[in-house]
This record gives structure tokens, C-alpha cells and sequence, in this order.
RNA sequence: GGGGGGUUAGCGAAGUCUGGUUAAACGCGGUGGACUGUAAAUCCAUUCCUUCGGGUUCAGAGGUUCGAAUCCUCUACCCCCCA
């Protein structure tokens, strides 16, 4: 099961989980806010899963392939992972949604019995762009594995998730690029909405799963704005933000949060999907986002890249060859603790897959420390402390500092 | 003793027959960068010296030629075969 935080622990106590939320037959997903900081907005909450209890804001880490890339369950448990993410379309291409039926649900699958969410297959729709087509009744593509023809719909989206049995599934949606035309995105946003309400009626397990809608639109205001009230209008358990965070600038990113999150119903989750720099983290806790997910800390990890408290390292460069000081003393996860930045640097320089797991586990564990700390900041009212405090160390003030 | 093959940038290795478009392919290694709902243990740049005009290279020396890593001669070293 999760290991809680001593913070999260404290809130435990603090507020005593409810037990109508927890045997709630009806509602999968049930979100319960606990604070709100006073000078920012920022939403202190928790959100009840038929596998467990987590706290928010939080991250989730991401297993596209029903595996966090070079992170074990147990790993992923001993840096307090309360939630990870899964995808759709990766798992019904290879190895199929029957199998892992058959295999008794994902969880059991992958042997992680906290809550996991689906995505839809919408962002491949959207980064596999060249093997696809869309129409109002789907998307015809090719998969990347083997090329075989596939057609993928909001249904098949749906039938597919309840066969793996996510605790929270996306819709399948329409990613498109940030800076479209208006028209297009106009079609697009009222088509996903069309696709969210599809969802819902080809929904089999309302009382096991929770399904998200996503909230798409680009930078139109109007637009973010139809597809929010589109959405909150079927009543779904929770809403996303998707389109953000694909090349468009932090501040512009920001400005969409504004104005979106306010058309966000304030007794569900709100997840802002593909975000993980710690600065956007942030501020968009700030802005009331309770969810985020993103692959940036495992890839990066991958190929060599370090978040720490004091900003990014890049391992593999040469200064740190002999450098016998520990990865990152401000960091609790066992690789951090136990190994040098030089043995690290060895590791990834003789392509030792162990470097990769010891990279990936310290950049999860940063950023959910991360959020751990943030909770606890939102509970005393000193966010913009915590996040003055956090960007100083970071070096987001430093010319040419290395963010993410 | 006789015969044959070889020596190219940090390493490996093309190029030599058919001399110029070759500062010299490619791989590895080195150095740096990128990465945000994962077709990513990936991708990109750079890697003789340089005051960016240029300079000096293909074991060494000499020669042929308008021009040589490429042709000729000698020297050094390495490998293989036959005695």
C-alpha cells in the first residue's frame, strides 16, 4: 500500500477521513477539500479512490507501458508515490486490454495496488499525428508497433479503460497543437465535448471508475471557456486541462490557468496534464490545480538529467568524474543517500541500466517531496514563501540557470 | 633465408587499383545541449591547430606531377605463409 508523508500522516489526523466517502457505493472518485491557503487560492485536499487515499496537490508518476520506466512498485512505494498514470492506447496496442482483463485488472497486472489513472490515447492521437485520422467518429490510425489498422473512439477509449479497471479514466480528447487557428480549435473543443458526452453513455463501471473530462481550447478564452462549461455540464467526477505545456511560455500558460480554473467546479479534482517543471508545479497549484502527471522526471532521468533542490545536473558531464559528494544530500530516496555523483556519472558513462533506476527514483522522490512540502506550505499559508524559497534555490533567478 | 600483407585523426576503420570535387566517410570514445497527458537507455551539436585570414596532416625521408593519403624509391616497425 502507499506510504504517507509525516505531513500527510498529520493531516490524517487532523482530518479524519469520512466515512460515508469511504464506502460511498456510487462515487469512485470523491474529491475533499481540507484548506484553503489564504493568500493565494491554492487548494489543500484529498481524494478518496476505491485504492487508497491521496493527498493534493500531488504528481503522479508515469507508467505509459503499465511500467514506470526503470522504477519498480516497491521503488515507487518507498518514495511515497500516492498515484501513477497508465496509458490507454500504449496498452492496447501491446500487450492488449483482454490480456490484462484476463490478468485480473491492471493493478494486479502491474503489481501497484494504489489508484491509477488512465490517459485516453488522446495526446497519441496528437504525438502520432502523422498515422492519423480524425473524424467526428474517431481516430484511424496506424500503431507504431506493428502497423496494423486501428480505429480508436471515445468508446473503444472507454471499453478499453474498463478493462483495465484505472481508477480514473480520461476521455479520449483531441490534443492539438497550442497555436491553431480559432476555427479549428473551435471544432475541435466542441467535437471533444461531443467525444466527453460519448464517454459517459459508453461508460460500464460508473460505480468502480471515475471519468474525467478534458478541457481543451489552446489560448482562447471563449473557447477554454465552452469546452469547461460543455463538460461540467455531463458532471463528471473530476476535469483536466489538457493542451498546456506544449511550447507555449510559462506566463502563457498561466494566463489560460487563470481564467480556466475558474469555470472548474471547486468540489472535484482539477488535474492540469503534462506539467512537472517545479516552477509550473507551483504556480499552478497556485491557480487551484490539485493533479499533475508528467514523464519529464523519468526521462530525463534516463538520459542523465538530475532535479535537485539546488537546480538541474546534467550527470554525465565530465566535472562530476570524480566528484565523491552524494547525489543529492537533500533528497531521501536510498540512491540519493547511498551513492556518489561520481559513481552515478561511472554508471551512466558504461550504460549500467542501475544508473537509470537510481536517476529516475531521485527525480520522482524530488518532486514528490516537492509536493509534500507544498501541502504543508498551503496548510500555513506560506506558499509564496515556499515558493520565493524553492525558485531561489532552484536558480530560477540566476542567468542561463538550467530550469526544469 | 624466401614470399606476401600492412602502418590513415584519442581508438577502430573507409579511402590507395581508376592522383584533383578529401581536413579526409563511418562507428566508438570525448565534450556540450535538448527533453513537460513517453514510438525517447532517445535526439541534436561539436571533436587536428587557429588571433577564423589561415596553418599543418594520412609511419619517416626523398622523388614524379600543375596537383599526392593515393604513383615511384629507400628506411623503420608490425603481421602472415614457406623453409
Amino acid at each position: 500500500m502507499q506510504q504517507y508523508s509525516k505531513f500527510d500522516q498529520f493531516l490524517m489526523e487532523k482530518y479524519p477521513l469520512k466515512e460515508e466517502y469511504l464506502n460511498d457505493p456510487d462515487r469512485p472518485v470523491i474529491y475533499e477539500l481540507l484548506h484553503v491557503e489564504k493568500h493565494t487560492g491554492a487548494r489543500l485536499g484529498r481524494i478518496y479512490t476505491r485504492h487508497g487515499i491521496v493527498h493534493t496537490p500531488m504528481f503522479m508518476p508515469v507508467g505509459t507501458q503499465a511500467s514506470v520506466k526503470n522504477v519498480s512498485p516497491r521503488d515507487l512505494e518507498a518514495i511515497n508515490t500516492q498515484f501513477i498514470l497508465s496509458n490507454t492506447y500504449h496498452l492496447w496496442v501491446r500487450p492488449g486490454d483482454d490480456l490484462i482483463a484476463k490478468a485480473g485488472g491492471l493493478h494486479k497486472f502491474m503489481q501497484w495496488n494504489g489508484p491509477i489513472l488512465t490517459d485516453s490515447g488522446g495526446f497519441q492521437v496528437w504525438s502520432l499525428a502523422k498515422n492519423n485520422k480524425i473524424s467526428e467518429e474517431g481516430v484511424d490510425f496506424k500503431n507504431h508497433v506493428d502497423g496494423a489498422s486501428m480505429f480508436l473512439s471515445p468508446e473503444v477509449a472507454m471499453r478499453i479503460q474498463n478493462n483495465l479497471g484505472s481508477d480514473v479514466m480520461m476521455q479520449l480528447d483531441e490534443a492539438i497543437p497550442y497555436f491553431e487557428t480559432y476555427d479549428y480549435v473551435k471544432n475541435s473543443v466542441e467535437r471533444t465535448t461531443r467525444w466527453a458526452k460519448r464517454a459517459k453513455i459508453a461508460h460500464a463501471r460508473p460505480n468502480d471508475q471515475a471519468l474525467f473530462g478534458i478541457i481543451q481550447g489552446a489560448g482562447f478564452k471563449d473557447l477554454r471557456r465552452l469546452s469547461a462549461e460543455g463538460l461540467v455540464d455531463l458532471d463528471l467526477p473530476g476535469y483536466a486541462v489538457g493542451g498546456l505545456s506544449v511550447g507555449e511560455s510559462k506566463e502563457e500558460m498561466n494566463r489560460v490557468l487563470d481564467f480556466t480554473v475558474d469555470w472548474m467546479p471547486a468540489d472535484k479534482p482539477r488535474y492540469l496534464m503534462g506539467v512537472a517543471a517545479p516552477d509550473s508545479l507551483i504556480d499552478s497549484a497556485i491557480r487551484g490545480i490539485d493533479m499533475f502527471d508528467c514523464v519529464l522526471p523519468t526521462r530525463i532521468a534516463r538520459n542523465g538529467s538530475l532535479m535537485t533542490k539546488n537546480g538541474r545536473i546534467v550527470i554525465t558531464n565530465g566535472r562530476y568524474k570524480d566528484d565523491f559528494s552524494l547525489i543529492d544530500a537533500d533528497t531521501e530516496d536510498y540512491g540519493s543517500q547511498n551513492f556518489t555523483k561520481a559513481y552515478l556519472h561511472h554508471l551512466f558513462k558504461a550504460n549500467e541500466l542501475l544508473g537509470q533506476n537510481i536517476a529516475s527514483v531521485h527525480n520522482l522522490r524530488y518532486l514528490l517531496k516537492l509536493m509534500e512540502e507544498m501541502r504543508e506550505a498551503i496548510y500555513n499559508d506560506e506558499l509564496i514563501e515556499f515558493r520565493e524559497q524553492v525558485l531561489e534555490d532552484y536558480g530560477y533567478n540566476k542567468p542561463n540557470a538550467r530550469l526544469f
